[in-house]
DNA sequence: GGTAGACCTGGACGC
DNA sequence: GCGTCCAGGTCTACC
């Protein structure tokens, strides 16, 4: 039995801490939109099938929490932690579930996504998950470059185990820019097995926690996504198919990461032929009447053919995902 | 601007 | 059990 699956049942069976209420919109759907992209399965995210529910371990500055994630009738979300949090850890908490959840995409680009791209309405398919900090989701998309998935599973955690603080419940957080950027590479390389990702890791940690990637300016509506990806391209480990992926992340999704997974996806479901470079143009064009919604549009088309092969994303058991996930393995 | 090769890990394969 | 080959995206040097 994995570690994991330890702490969520003895966890679902303390429930010591704070509880808190966060509305959802309307149109939110826990499984749906927690099972909408591959993070969902990295450490230290849990997502446990049977309860529909989701764990993971939150960063707060003095101590880490555990907590669990479910959806009422009512569709508002309710988040358990192990231990009691202040009231700036409540607040922090809150954020961070909304980031990771994509509760603040509105109704009105929802609406606009399922008007470019009709594919999709019946299902609600639209909000993309992801981690609940631009940091983590960084260091997760360098993790998964440049590898088979099992491996960027792997990595990720090893990075908890090894970098990451203990809850009171026993599960591991992602290690925060603070802690990252105050390990030494030798530790990565041999512990976390991350490879020459190593010095770019702790690079990136330094810059986040000296304050030199200014999310707010990336996140912001004003700036324009060719500034916004221009910026990420500058930083260390991060090349095309990395700022791309973290765009996305940051919800611009008008552009698209395309990797190898892309051009088998080209090959096998659209029937594309050619070479790699006559592949790609040919990627371009198909997704080019989806404008700002690009990626949403890619995305959700290759997260179809994955759920075609392996049933829905909601009963995907994290541990038999992390080794037949990407489509050369499905 | 385009291209070749190095960077690392882990899985597959052959012996 | 061991050695070899290969996949994967970024970076650097070179043309």
């Amino acid at each position: 039995m994995s570690p994991a699956r330890l702490f969520v049942r003895a966890y679902d069976a303390r429930m010591p801490g704070s509880t808190l209420k966060i509305d959802a919109p309307r149109d939110f759907d826990l499984a749906r939109d927690v099972c909408s992209y591959g993070y969902f399965v990295l450490v230290p995210n849990y997502w446990d099938v049977n309860n529909q529910s989701l764990s993971r371990v939150l960063e707060f500055d003095d101590a880490p929490s555990a907590c669990v994630i479910d959806q009422r009738d009512d569709g508002s979300l309710r988040a358990r932690f192990d231990r009691k949090l202040t009231r700036e850890e409540q607040q922090s908490a809150r954020e961070q579930i909304i980031r990771m959840l994509s509760l603040d995409l509105t109704s009105e680009e929802i609406r606009a996504f399922h008007k470019l791209d009709p594919r999709w309405k019946k299902s609600g398919r639209a909000r993309l998950f992801r981690s609940p900090t631009l940091f983590e989701d960084v260091i997760k998309t360098v993790t998964s470059c440049n590898v088979a998935w099992p491996n960027t599973v792997n990595m990720n955690r090893r990075l908890c185990e090894v970098c990451g603080r203990k809850s009171v419940s026993g599960a591991y957080s992602f290690p925060s820019a603070k802690k990252l950027s105050r390990t030494r590479v030798g530790t990565l390389r041999g512990r976390c097995r991350v490879g020459y990702r190593d010095q770019r890791m702790v690079d990136l940690a330094k810059m986040f926690h000296r304050g030199e990637i200014d999310e707010a300016w990336l996140s912001d509506p004003d700036t324009h996504d060719d500034d916004a990806f221009a910026f990420l391209l500058t930083l260390p480990g991060i090349g095309p198919y990395a700022a791309g992926n973290i765009m996305q992340l940051l919800g611009r999704c008008s552009r698209l990461a395309i990797d190898t997974e892309t051009i088998r996806h080209a090959k096998n479901v659209l029937g594309y032929s050619g070479t790699d470079a006559q592949i790609t143009k040919k990627i371009k064009a198909h997704y080019e009447p989806f404008g700002d919604h690009k990626f949403r549009s890619y995305w959700f088309e290759l997260w179809q053919f994955y759920e075609s092969k392996a049933g829905p994303s909601h009963t995907w058991e994290r541990d038999q995902v992390s080794t037949t996930f990407t489509a050369a393995n499905l």
